[in-house]
DNA sequence: CGTTGAGTTCAACACTTGTTGAATTCCTTG
DNA sequence: CAAGGAATTCAACAAGTGTTGAACTCAACG
């Protein structure tokens, strides 16, 4: 990790194998501090070489998140395979079996965390965020599954993963976060299977609960401006 | 909103209300921003004052965000209403219902996304809330509602409210987005009841689903070093 | 061995940020 | 109307940022 530091200037003997240091250092702290919380001279700090060099090889910081992030697999291809194998009963778990497996590995986490975590910054990237999680991604599950209320399922769905996400590896609430993968595939496979094919526009809770319900708590109409 | 922009110093005549109109541009901005995102120029800008006048009311700048997101009510209470209220069977509905009612109001949700929003942004924030989160807020609901498996019942539970509050206000992934209250409550209201008091740790999908399954994807154990 | 080019560092620039102290204008109280 | 204090702005500082160009050192190739 550490060669000697002290040079002056000019090259290091060897294959330093910098820029590959630089990209490891770039994923982990863009997922630790996200894309504002990451300057390039910790970057460069914590891969032992000097800033300009991550310039040098990466032109700017935007570039540099680029090919950080550069993900392993195309989402769109897991998915089919995820949706063509088994039977679409089983679809929410296997899906879970399928994230847990491959987030559970920190650097494949890594980037998708960082990107997760640039994309609740500002109200731009979570735009981009929306575009592509809808045409690339969630897309593609529902309409495997099911017929009616696509978009809907979609969403519903989405808002589980995101949560799932969020809270194993961001928030690391325990104890899901360090919860074994079959448990949280048990625990929350019925509601991804719902979301997917069950029924969601009914009551159906467990008990006989009532339809109809009215608001139970009153809005506060106020507002914050105080001109009398 | 904008008075008279040219002035050169000195206290302007009548009433201006720039304190407020300080907090509100604030509150706007961390919602919209984050933390990080939001600067004091930006800030003093949108409420039509000099940045000195920020720091002249509320000091730096975290103290700013403090002031800005204080809460209109205390969590703790409400949450104890909300649990004596009905039945326990009904407690998913009725929290749904609750917070869509409260956050669906732009004001009202303003300084809870930005709180989620700067939660996000680094690992440090991401443990105050964890923390927050953990004493205050879940730990109440969930001992109230049943009695085995608590502690994973309540991240679950934690997952799915994340979820829905970074989809329906944050990414604004649509139709979950702009859906009717009483849909999302009939949508996931099996899912936060199921988390509250029903089954989580047997395999309950819907077809008879097999409880054991080998692993359906082969993990790649390659790592990023090139070092041949 | 000389040349060329890639790897690497140094030093600096232009910019933005949070923050501060002094100066100015108005309101309020006597 | 005089005085004191609050509201407001101006101008500046120190620190940190992304970025750039020049300089230096090594490896490879003829």
């Amino acid at each position: 990790m550490s060669r000697e530091a002290g040079r002056r200037s000019g090259r290091r003997p060897g294959t330093s194998g910098a820029r590959e240091q630089i990209l490891a250092a770039a994923r982990s702290a863009f997922a630790d501090n996200g894309y504002d919380g990451t300057t390039i001279r910790r970057v460069a700090r914590a891969a032992g070489v000097d800033p300009a060099l991550v310039h040098h090889y990466f032109g700017n910081k935007r570039q540099l998140f680029v090919d950080a992030m550069d993900l392993p697999a195309n989402p769109a291809e897991i998915i089919e395979g995820l949706v063509a194998t088994g039977d679409p009963e089983d679809l929410g778990e296997r899906m879970i079996r399928f994230m847990l497996n491959v987030w559970d590995q920190e650097e494949d986490r890594a980037p998708l965390v960082a990107i997760v975590r640039t994309a609740m910054s500002d109200d731009q990237a979570a735009t981009m965020v929306r575009e592509f999680a809808t045409t690339e991604i969630l897309g593609r599950i529902v309409k495997a599954a099911r017929g009616d209320n696509q978009d809907l399922r979609m969403t519903l769905l989405a808002s589980q993963v995101f949560g799932l996400l969020i809270m194993r590896y961001i928030i690391k609430l325990e104890p899901l976060a360090s919860a074994h993968p079959e448990t949280v595939a048990l625990a929350m496979g019925p509601t991804f299977q719902r979301y997917l094919t069950g029924p969601i526009s009914q009551a159906s809770s467990i008990g006989a609960s009532r339809t109809e319900r009215s608001a139970p708590v009153e809005r506060s109409s106020t507002n914050i401006s105080s001109d009398s």
